[in-house]
DNA sequence: AAAGCAAATATTGTCGACAATAAGACTAAA
DNA sequence: TTTAGTCTTATTGTCGACAATATTTGCTTT
């Protein structure tokens, strides 16, 4: 999936922000490890000023940490950090569904629709290969968010905790069992969504949500703690 | 009160911005206005490398609003966006709630609840000036929200939408007759964190948050539309 | 007179250099 | 050998100037 809500890349700071984002969220740069402004105004081949334009965007949806006179990290993974950002997402999201259930056009919903259909039959082609599932997971939920229509809400989401949560999965290794599953969630909160059902819609996110946390954890008990 | 969980400014970016939030807070620079870098540059006395991190701080907090190449406004209120933050803030001031009734040490309630006997006696006496009371109202959520122990649900309230609020607050003239049942449902929101029941509390702050917001509604009526 | 185009102007984005602060290396004393 | 302090080095914060883009102004054309 494009990433979303994002303008068109038209600044230099813009850029090298997509480059670093993705750098951070895939492990290419090592979460924890330190940032040096100079190094990477060389590896980008800018200045410093869209540099640390971009580090300043960096650190609002959560991928570093600044430190005054001291400089930046990258963001440290934690279980700890996780179940915060989880339990977060539960509550916003559900909110989401609940204002998307209100506030969706009728062809937002029928689009929805269709998007589900697609990632059915997706998924039966390519079983397995986890890029596309989380792809689809990923719009299926942006689209709801969006669906919810408070400006607010939506930044937060799709701008401030989005990469986050990409990369918890992507260092975690999210593909597992869960896809088919997830499948069937999306199905009924849609549903919920298209019977006008705001508040059946919150809960089936949330546990949605809850299941995917759940998931995760397992995944990160077998790693090590 | 203080500005909350903000770090000494050490930094000159650091001072430009709490005076410009200051100033954008409190109508000094007209809501919906544009901002010229130069023009604040001059004002401040200092170039404009520190004042873009300023500006891209106020982004963040959803005081300005860029575009890229063509500059910056300030934030123009609206009864959508009223609407909208006041959506937000309580759904997110009830989980802080919930998790405040988890999390907060009973030394830290006891805290709050000296803080709250500390209010009922300053308003006593200071029976109708408005700056005490909101200064005491936020100080009582900024409490509870710390309370929660969610970085990410922390840095949400504190430092993003805050100043917001305070923005809506000051600019539409909030004073108003709401103090002392604002004061008993603050008591009543501690007695549930004090019994560690969470979904009280919950449910209490959003009643309390919807409250208010019916109130600035009024408001907003009588001003005009 | 109104609309569209073009030059001029102003503003934002980017750059390289300097100043201030923090991290690291080295020396000296216990 | 360890520890404290100082000096060196490297990094971040700030500055003024230049380049690129948007806005405004004025002119031309219909």
């Amino acid at each position: 999936m494009q990433t979303p809500l994002i303008r068109p890349a038209v600044t230099a700071a813009d850029r090298v922000l997509l480059e670093i984002q993705r750098a951070i969220v895939e492990g290419d740069i090592a979460a924890g490890s330190k940032i040096s402004e100079p190094e990477l105004a060389k590896r980008f081949d800018l200045s410093r000023a869209p540099l640390r334009e971009a580090l300043a965007r960096l650190e609002r949806c959560h991928l570093i940490e600044r430190i005054p006179n001291a400089g930046a990290r990258v963001v440290k993974l934690s279980t700890q950090g996780l179940l915060s950002l989880y339990q977060l997402r539960e509550t916003l999201e559900g909110l989401a569904c609940r204002l998307a259930a209100e506030h969706m056009a009728d062809s937002e919903i029928a689009e929805l629709r269709a998007l589900l259909d697609q990632h059915l039959s997706t998924q039966r082609v390519r079983e397995g290969e986890s890029y596309y599932q989380e792809a689809g997971d990923l719009d299926f939920h942006y689209r709801v968010i969006l669906g919810s229509k408070n400006a607010y809400l939506i930044n937060i989401l799709c701008d401030e905790l989005y990469h986050l949560v990409r990369m918890y999965r992507v260092q975690l290794g999210m593909n597992g069992p869960r896809v088919s599953r997830a499948f069937d969630e999306h199905k009924a909160i849609l549903n919920a969504i298209a019977n006008r059902d705001g508040e059946l819609a919150d809960l089936l996110m949330r546990r949605h949500i809850a299941a995917s946390r759940r998931n995760i954890e397992k995944q990160l008990e077998q790693t090590g703690t």
